[in-house]
DNA sequence: GCTACACTTCGGCGCGGACCGAAGCGTGGC
DNA sequence: GCCACGCTTCGGTCCGCGCCGAAGTGTAGC
């Protein structure tokens, strides 16, 4: 245990997971600046992580690209973020420095995170779609078919999926999001629909105005008015 | 991030914070064994890990009992274990040599303390009759109904003590259990109703085959059958 | 009062590892 | 063929921190 935690515990490890908690793939030089090093350091360190099995790389040309290994990577930074974010004074509620639109709605890691996650799930909770509880989840039947009719099939593929459905802490807003398959095609789903588009840059996501209106209509999701400067 | 990952990635501290996961407290010269290092060594560590709010000490006489600080990271430490492939429970290297009687069940000054009072206690928690965090405890509405099915009454007199309800920590058990004055209620009706009985010497204490009955029926408390030579 | 014990603080030692520059492979473009 | 570029490997420096022994503080028991 110690091991694994020594390497997330290096500063520039953990820009570069960090960088790397949206799922996409980075190259090696991409991580470097990220973590600021040059990319002789950034390779040492890739080379642990890599050896450690908490990245994996895939070389193409003459880049290598670099992503999380697995979900339970991803799950576990996930959570030292949780920690790592709460105040350290105890009884003030110092509020946390969030980049807004980060804290609005983000991918984590495949699926929706943010405000925008925690209301979808939230709804889907209260309408009883799904079951959340002790880090496992459940889909009802009349869940599925509310899923069916939105255009996620819940085929048997995916069903028998280990972690189909799946509720995952939101360091942001300190409540559950839907996480597992099940939230990996939504996020699908709603880039399908364009509901919502991934930022150029960053885990960043935006509700389209399209969104906005079938989110409240479909979903019953109130999402706050955006705060543009 | 990085910061609160580099607390559990040194070998002894995370040795430290493992032996913690179950949710008891240790003193500092247990955890200093468990990790293999000295007093000093420990004590430095463990200043750390109550500095950044990972662990929380509890004075009591002239030893300071340790602790993790929250679900979230007894959750974070899970994530990191997972990834780790370590099993979840580790072994106990720290065995208690206790008097078995005494661990069962016993007084502790004017209440229950012992495996039996840690359940109660447990079972009062979790059905939400009382609520106890950072030294002081509350009973709730639904739990006063509770109490007052079993023969205590909620006086304004009882109500009026400072201390009504409080947790207090099990040095057998390492666990929190009731304490205050509904503590020492408790104990007194269940000797009333000899559910339990005092033994001749000692404060060990007896449960009767009618306690056991019911304290399972009416707190869905299960008792370890008893070894009796 | 004294002693025993739990724990912390202080000072100093020593190892591990993060970092960089320079050089060494590959790949791609000209 | 050549150069440009991405990335890795190699040496060497240096800071951080884990570690301990010894001394200091506080509590419990006689």
């Amino acid at each position: 245990m110690a091991g694994i935690a020594a390497l997330v515990g290096d500063p520039a490890r953990a820009s570069m997971l960090a960088a790397l908690m949206d799922g996409r793939a980075l190259t090696a030089t991409e991580l470097a600046a990220e973590a600021g090093v040059t990319p002789a350091t950034a390779s040492g360190h890739l080379g642990k992580l890599t050896g450690s099995r908490l990245v994996t790389p895939t070389a193409q040309g003459r880049h290598r690209y670099y992503r999380l290994a697995s979900r339970e990577v991803a799950r576990m930074l996930e959570g030292i973020m949780v920690v790592a974010g709460e105040p350290l004074v105890r009884g003030r509620r110092t509020e946390l420095r969030i980049d807004p639109d980060l804290r609005f709605a983000r991918t984590c890691y495949d699926h929706l995170a943010g405000r925008l996650g925690v209301a979808l799930t939230s709804s889907l909770v209260s309408r009883g779609a799904v079951e959340l509880r002790d880090g496992a989840g459940q889909v009802t039947p009349s869940g599925e078919r509310l899923l069916a009719d939105f255009g996620i099939a819940s085929e048997s593929a995916l069903r028998s999926r280990r972690m189909y459905c799946r509720p995952c802490l939101d360091w942001s807003e300190r409540r559950t999001h839907l996480a597992g398959v099940l939230g990996a095609a939504l996020l699908e789903r709603l880039l399908e629909l364009r509901w919502i588009e991934r930022s150029a840059a960053g885990r960043a996501v935006k509700v389209t105005s399209a969104g906005r209106r079938g989110l409240q209509a479909r979903f019953g999701v109130e999402l706050p008015r955006e705060s543009r400067p």
